[in-house]
DNA sequence: GCTTTTATTGAACGAATATTCAATAATTAG
DNA sequence: CTAATTATTGAATATTCGTTCAATAAAAGC
């Protein structure tokens, strides 16, 4: 027995997530964000508190994407090397299509938010811990399998990869250059290969 | 035949390093940068001429003296593997010293910064690419030391190590656990080795 | 159709922002 | 000592910031 919510609450979160994507958090002005959401000032306020509230909701939101993302490409029928190397592909692929170059909107804020913010960093490391540990899963398949024979427990090598992800990331903002993406690609995988030499065959 | 100036540049420049390390470049006010160099806003302006200028001369301070550290690292009498196993210890040492996990101020600029600012992200990329240099040098060595006989070129082992610190630096910030980084230094090397396989010996 | 409830509007608010500049101070040249 | 030059001061500036709120609009219950 009320008005009703006109706007689309999730699509109002991506215009959102694009404006703190492109500009950062600080960066970003409530100007930004109505201009880009289409919503006044008012009922952004109503609906996600202050700034603070709409970003920690815009954080969710690209978290909840990112999720199903890795998720689908992580759990195919294909063997688990595969898959972490479609994976890594996919995300060489997509850092060469961000004509922006903006990169990972978690790993900026990462950075951009300093360590005393223990409401956006706990966040932030769940979030991580959470990709973390579906690496560490696929791994635990990939050492089962005995295509490994390397030392490292699937805890090591999953901080490795997503070390790995973050270096990428970075990377590309300085160079954005597929076949150096590439080649670090083909770098990292080689750690998981452990049979690197062959001439016992 | 005028007053001289009071202030030390180069003391100055590193309080307000400080302040650009810790907020970042948005956040951090001029009344920020009052207080913590002591100068006023319009001594400030006098000498830097705005902002910017006085972030851009912060970034220059910065990279001299990473410069001087990564040039004293790299070039020693030790084996070239050594001296990049030592550089990636100082690394894990620092960072795990550092007890506002800041990180590096340049990476955090480089993720900061919209690509569309071309002054800033010129300079970025002029200043990782010297480092880069100076570890592809060093890899050179390592190569035609012989203790190494993989496939890849020194220009591609050196990008693979810059991204690796990229990925420790903004590990740290999620999970700022000594051994975690120890473990991924070590799985960075395990790709400079090569010989990983020694059962022909 | 009237009341109640909630959503939307957008002007208005005070606080904070980067920057400027006239006044003052300190130095040197002559 | 005086004049010239430049550094320093810090209050004042205009703008932008995040946020609020009274007015208005839209729906549902009775």
């Amino acid at each position: 027995m009320a008005r009703p919510i006109e706007f689309d609450r999730e699509a109002v979160l991506q215009k959102a997530t694009g404006v703190f994507w492109q500009k950062g958090y600080s960066a970003a002005s409530i100007k930004n964000l109505v201009e880009a959401t289409g919503l006044q000032p008012g009922s952004l306020y109503a609906a996600f508190g202050d700034k603070r509230g709409l970003f920690l909701a815009a954080m969710d939101s690209y978290f909840e994407d990112m999720k199903r993302l890795i998720f689908s490409l992580l759990h195919t029928d294909q063997v688990a090397i595969v898959r972490i190397e479609t994976f890594f592909n996919r995300l060489v692929n997509d850092s060469m299509a961000d004509e922006h170059r903006k990169g990972c909107f978690l790993v900026n804020t990462l950075l951009e938010i300093p360590v005393h913010d223990q409401e956006i960093n706990s966040r932030l490391q769940t979030m991580f811990g959470q990709v973390e540990n579906e690496f560490r899963d696929v791994l635990k398949e990939h050492i089962a399998s005995g295509e490994f024979d390397g030392k490292q427990s699937p805890e090591e090598l999953a901080r490795f990869l997503v070390a790995g992800i973050y270096g990428l990331r970075v990377f590309n903002k300085t160079q954005p250059d597929i076949f150096a993406l590439k080649s670090i690609v083909d770098n990292l995988l080689f750690v998981l290969r452990g049979k690197s030499c062959n001439n016992s065959a």
